[in-house]
DNA sequence: GTCTATAGAGAGATAGAC
DNA sequence: GTCTATCTCTCTATAGAC
């Protein structure tokens, strides 16, 4: 069962960092809510850098699926981005949990460079796929008023997370549908 | 000397604050830093909960006043959010803090919910004076392409507060520049 | 207002038995 | 893989002297 209880660890602590921040749970908490010792957590993960360093890629293999599937199940920029869009709200869960990069970017200073690279990673991957996305709705036309890519790129990833954060400190996803609505609208 | 000990502490907890979290530093730091001991600080700020709202009430006021000399300073709605974008700029620091209520949202375990709802009631104000300065846009033709007043404030103001934890991430103002380049280009 | 001294809790982590 | 037991460190907070 090593890989269950593995796998219930990384579960856990993910959605806890993402609720509370990677500060806001000890190796305790983890261990009370699988039914083990603390002892135990440590043999999973030795150190509590090394489980942030399991969250963060497998954050990332995740998030690069997510983006695989929207392409996959649509075929304009438009669409995809309201795809985008339902993605971040659906990884709100009712206002409670923020993206991992959310979470990750506000405790920098408890993790270790080689994580907040990856979070850097991670950003760069969906600065990436958003200014595609744009280019693409350039010439589908399926977007409106679209500036340079290269500029509605970060703009756009900014807004999600700022809508993120926002929402969770008022855990009101209404929060973060009042942040998206302008882009939404310019969505066909 | 006891209102100087006072205010050089909520200078440097504020400083703490919004470059490594509320969870990022201890009465032990503050005191080290100061030049006290952490029963002295305990003397001006009784418990951290104090502190906490010591800190967002300060910076309340502090952010009103800034809105404030904006529109004493520029009368056009283009010229208003050019500087508001400037004064988040300002607040980065070289990519070292972020302003209190991205800071405060990231550690909201950590706090009350008199401090919680004090930034939600920051974060109102702000969008009110965004919200205004779109609909004066509307009257005076001095920013483009304005979707609704009420849809714009929220995206804005979202994009600003996630454009400041990306750059602080990365260390990097140009993470901010980046995300702001479309809105500025769309102020005259 | 600031100090010394200390309480009391909780954190991350390890050794070694089973 | 999980356990008991324990270490060391840091944190917030308080009592009482000066």
């Amino acid at each position: 069962m090593t890989r269950d209880t593995r796998s219930a660890l990384l579960d856990l602590a993910e959605r806890i960092a993402r609720s509370r921040g990677f500060d806001g749970f000890s190796y305790a908490d983890l261990a009370e809510a699988i039914g083990i010792r603390t002892a135990s957590v440590h043999y999973h993960f030795p150190t509590k850098a090394k489980l942030s360093e399991a969250l963060i890629e497998r954050y990332q293999t995740s998030l690069q699926n997510g983006l695989a599937e929207i392409e996959a199940a649509h075929a304009s920029a438009g669409e995809r981005l309201k795809a985008l869009i339902a993605l971040y709200r659906g990884a709100l869960h009712d206002g409670q949990t923020v993206c991992l990069c959310v979470a990750f970017s506000t405790c920098r200073e408890s993790l270790s460079d080689t994580v907040i690279a990856r979070v850097g990673a991670v950003r760069a991957m969906v600065l990436q796929w958003i200014a595609e996305t744009f280019e693409l709705g350039h010439r589908d036309g399926s977007v409106s008023a679209i500036g340079d890519p290269s500029d509605e790129a970060p703009a756009t990833l900014a807004m999600l997370e700022g809508a993120h954060l926002a929402a969770r400190t008022e855990e009101d996803p209404a929060v973060f549908d009042a942040a998206t609505r302008l882009l939404l609208a310019r969505c066909q």
